[in-house]
DNA sequence: TAGCCTATATTGACACCGTCAATTTTTAGA
DNA sequence: TCTAAAAATTGACGGTGTCAATATAGGCTA
């Protein structure tokens, strides 16, 4: 059992990581320099190389821990055993687009893959989880329109993704902060759950 | 009428648009510098600020034309008048994961709402034909689903861009070059397609 | 307790970057 | 031909990621 501050820092590998969720929330993903977070952790430029050693390794760190708050918050919902098949599914898309639309800079990191590895062991463990968590709920379905669950998956979380993405560049609608109401993202929703019928 | 190489160098307008072209296929959005495109072009590292004032303002441009490029592909795929209903619809889709798979370096510089203004007229303007021509196509089905056009729209293009954006991340499915056949997306439209009935 | 070894942190340097100011060169038009 | 504007160059500034060299602190063994 290691203490809190041991060593010169103490923890700088986690200091680090809130700093950059911090100047991430703050000024997005382009304010998210080693030299920042150092300079915000309070330590010199060059210290952070000694716990992530590039840019990139500490951005895939820090989209691992924001995706994980996805799955936290999605599966959370779920353990509510009143809900419908359909609220259950929706439920997927709604939790990704509340928190799309909640933290614009934080959803819009977690895709960007000149920034993150997609292919981080841990990245890709943890989408996954809930991946896999969708495609569990959707295979208890009745009528699947004759396709197979991975293509109902996917269709969903396009869908999802494709909205939430085009919305936060102000492509289709003004960006305004009523996120818990949202009657056109619902309409899709049901224009898919119907297909499934 | 102005001559082609009026000027000191020509028009070297056109010219820094053509040199980030290329800059951006071969190395990607980041790739394209004002430095390294002026390089490219055989001019000094301060000669575009005449012409685009900085570097938003020159990838704005050339989102502007890459986008033009899709709209035409489409718009020509339209004008086939053996086409059914269904084929017509899916021809947007379709047309954009095509461009997408094909250029990703392109297709994704598009939606960076930090390298490009979204609010820009004429980008607005290219994005709004494609949009006003898609609600045509589908204001004219016989079957909507009871939703407005807009909803069946935005579902449509949420769908094609998610899945592209996605699959361009390497995350749902390893990234392949057979871009003509594409049969996890047709499957899709398909699903997409029988919600209207 | 003394000393060593490694993990951790600092400093400084390098080549890039965007952007601005000052300057020079070219061109258009009176 | 002369002048004013447009275009292009040069140089500088503060910022970036990353590396090498150096300094320091901590755990561990003797």
């Amino acid at each position: 059992m290691q203490n809190q501050k041991t060593f010169h820092h103490g923890n700088l590998k986690h200091a680090l990581l809130q700093a950059a969720l911090k100047l991430l929330d703050e000024h997005g993903a382009a304010g998210v320099t080693i030299r920042a977070v150092a300079k915000e952790t309070g330590v010199s430029h060059a210290a952070p190389v000694n716990h992530y050693k590039d840019r990139r390794t500490l951005l895939t760190a820090l989209a691992c821990e924001l995706f994980k708050e996805i799955v936290s918050t999605t599966l959370t919902r779920l353990e509510d055993s009143s809900l419908t098949d359909k609220e259950r599914i929706f439920s997927f898309a709604v939790a990704l687009c509340d928190y799309g639309l909640a933290h614009p800079n934080r959803y819009q990191l977690i895709w960007r893959s000149d920034l993150v590895d997609h292919q981080d062991a841990g990245l890709l463990a943890v989408m996954d989880e809930l991946y896999d968590a969708l495609c569990a709920e959707l295979s208890e379905l009745p009528g699947k329109a004759g396709c197979d669950t991975d293509t109902l998956a996917v269709s969903l979380w396009s869908m999802a993704h494709g909205y939430i993405d085009m919305r936060l560049t102000g492509m289709f609608e003004p960006h305004n902060d009523s996120v818990t109401h949202e009657p056109r993202f619902r309409a899709m929703l049901e224009l898919y759950f119907r297909s499934l019928q």
